[in-house]
DNA sequence: CTGAAAGCGCTAACAC
DNA sequence: GTGTTAGCGCTTTCAG
């Protein structure tokens, strides 16, 4: 193993030197830092993560916690899960990946111990039992889903609650006058992770103002579920045109189910979704979508993390405003009948 | 922070005591023992981690190379990495996670400073760059994949090739004699993942056995490019009754213009799937298919490794054997017409 | 069964 | 602009 004293002496400097050729907290004339370079180089010299970061307090490593269940939409947390480790290793961080298994003890654990410098948690319970951990942890953090109560932390998410009244505005605006929402699985509604919620709430809200109809039906994901909640619906509303989906899996059976009723989408109905773009452009109809900007998001949370470590940053509330992207499944509102 | 050395002084006796009582390396006394583990509860103590791995030289963390690409079914990456977590917490290993945006120099950054003890890379290429470095990393490493050259490598993956294998026999079985294979997209083969190119080997060289007639076509995943493909397919032989789908974009494509085309699943035509089990579940259809051991692969993935890191343990392929579930979608050939 | 003490490789004062 | 050196908190001989 290559240490930094071997590099030293190779180079002819001390060790300081080279610690400071590599930290660059102090000026180094030219020729001596590219003989340092040069021997680091020559030697191949990676810096031992250990010793430094007992020497310096900092690992340069931010942990993500990510949970271990996976009724949420798993390429969304796959895609905030790789752009948090790019944009952290464009900082010069590390990423340690956690499973919600342990829990609140993760996060003494990783604090305690100095494993990590700071912690990005992904869904976020609107009352989650880590939050107080965090609040008195020390360390900086950025929670990716809005919490309750969110003083003395920093969020990054989606602005839901914009996200569902951009849907009615949108089918509001194409003369929808009845609107039915397929839900997330009842068990993420239970959970209370905020995010339905708030989309309701905005939902909610412009359908009042703008004279919208609105019918909220939770969905479990598949075609049984979602024929069941379909019929349901039509049942209750029969002139229903409108429908906003928050539920990947309720897309294309939803899809499925209209077409063999002989709905045409967006003839007859128009149908508006809350996912990523993927899904709404692979869709068998092009979704008119609100996109899940989870690429954002990651790159979001470790920009704010950086910076809290950085001493710079601030504890505060960022909601992304949400894009609503016209595609083939929203139309007029038939005349009618 | 509190240090063993304050854990030490509390318990009243030595900083080599309270270490002996962490590691379990030497007897202690039970009454000591017990003094030590409250003081340590008391005080909230947890061990620093740079200065266990500085003296140790083990750092206790694994690193998962992911790859940044995301054409792979993405699910399927995320349980791999979560039974990776799962696991190696089980074992007291941490899991840092590496994009493979670095490509082969995070192998080498990450075994050269000491970050991690050892490595588990998904998405392995038939003739992977970073091959040659972990073969003179000094340290332990998984593949889960399956490499073209494998001497000096441990790798974990399901028997593709005899995944390929059941699939026609199970539908040779059902007296099926013309088959098609809807096979991944065009840039998977061009990579060399291997995979795909050991199930189609699989599949043919068992056709063959059987007499089957196989016809093989790439398939980008979404309605438009399968429904191009399926023409070309039922062009080419009108008399195709059996499908294996190996990409899960193009599943339900598939179904619904089989549905479309008035050809009915398992009736008329008989569908096998390779994909994981959630997907042939959750399919319009009920897929019968060869499952994907995603956890499986992970954990032991891991076990493998926390065995060489032991010191036991070998360099060798483990290639899980493959299961085939029957559901809905395959049945009988139709009588020839 | 327990203690004392020498490092592990690096950082960051403190000197010059 | 560079060198010297005292730790960082833990593991692990070496003694007893």
């Amino acid at each position: 193993m290559v240490t930094l004293a071997e590099v030293a002496q190779h180079a002819g400097v001390s060790a300081s030197t080279v610690s400071y050729v590599l930290s660059g907290k102090r000026s180094i004339s030219t020729t001596t830092r590219q003989r340092v370079e040069q021997s680091i180089r020559e030697l191949g010299y990676h810096p031992n993560a250990g010793a430094r970061a007992l020497a310096s307090s900092r690992s340069n490593i931010i942990a993500l916690m990510v949970p271990l269940r996976t009724d949420m939409y798993v390429p969304v947390m796959m895609e905030i899960a790789i752009a948090v480790a790019t944009t952290a290793r464009a900082h010069g961080y590390d990423v340690l990946l956690l499973t919600g298994e342990e829990g609140p003890d993760a996060v003494r654990r990783v604090t305690r111990s100095g494993l990590a410098d700071a912690m990005i948690l992904m869904d976020v319970q609107l009352d989650d039992e880590r939050l107080p951990l965090l609040r008195g942890a020390g360390r900086p953090s950025v929670l990716i889903g809005l919490p309750a109560d969110t003083t003395g932390l920093t969020c990054v998410d989606l602005d839901f609650t914009a996200t569902g009244a951009l849907c009615v505005e949108h089918l509001a605006s194409l003369g929808h006058r009845d609107v039915a929402v397929i839900g997330e699985a009842p068990a993420v509604y239970e959970r209370h992770t905020g995010f339905a919620e708030r989309t309701l709430d905005g939902l909610r809200a412009r359908s009042r103002e703008l004279g919208v109809r609105l019918l909220h039906r939770p969905c479990e994901g598949g075609y049984d579920a979602m024929a069941v909640t379909l019929a349901r619906i039509l049942d209750e509303r029969p002139g229903t045109t409108g429908f906003v989906v928050q539920n990947e899996s309720a897309v294309e059976p939803l899809l499925a189910l209209l077409r063999q009723q002989g709905r045409a989408v967006p003839e007859d109905v128009s149908v508006v979704a809350v996912c990523p773009e993927q899904v709404a452009v692979q869709a068998s109809v092009r979704l008119t979508s609100v996109a899940i900007p989870a690429q954002e998001m990651g790159r979001h949370a470790v920009e704010r993390l950086v910076a809290k470590l950085d001493g710079r940053g601030t504890d505060d509330v960022v909601l992304l405003a949400p894009e609503l992207t016209v595609r083939a499944s929203s139309g007029p509102a038939p005349a009618a009948s």
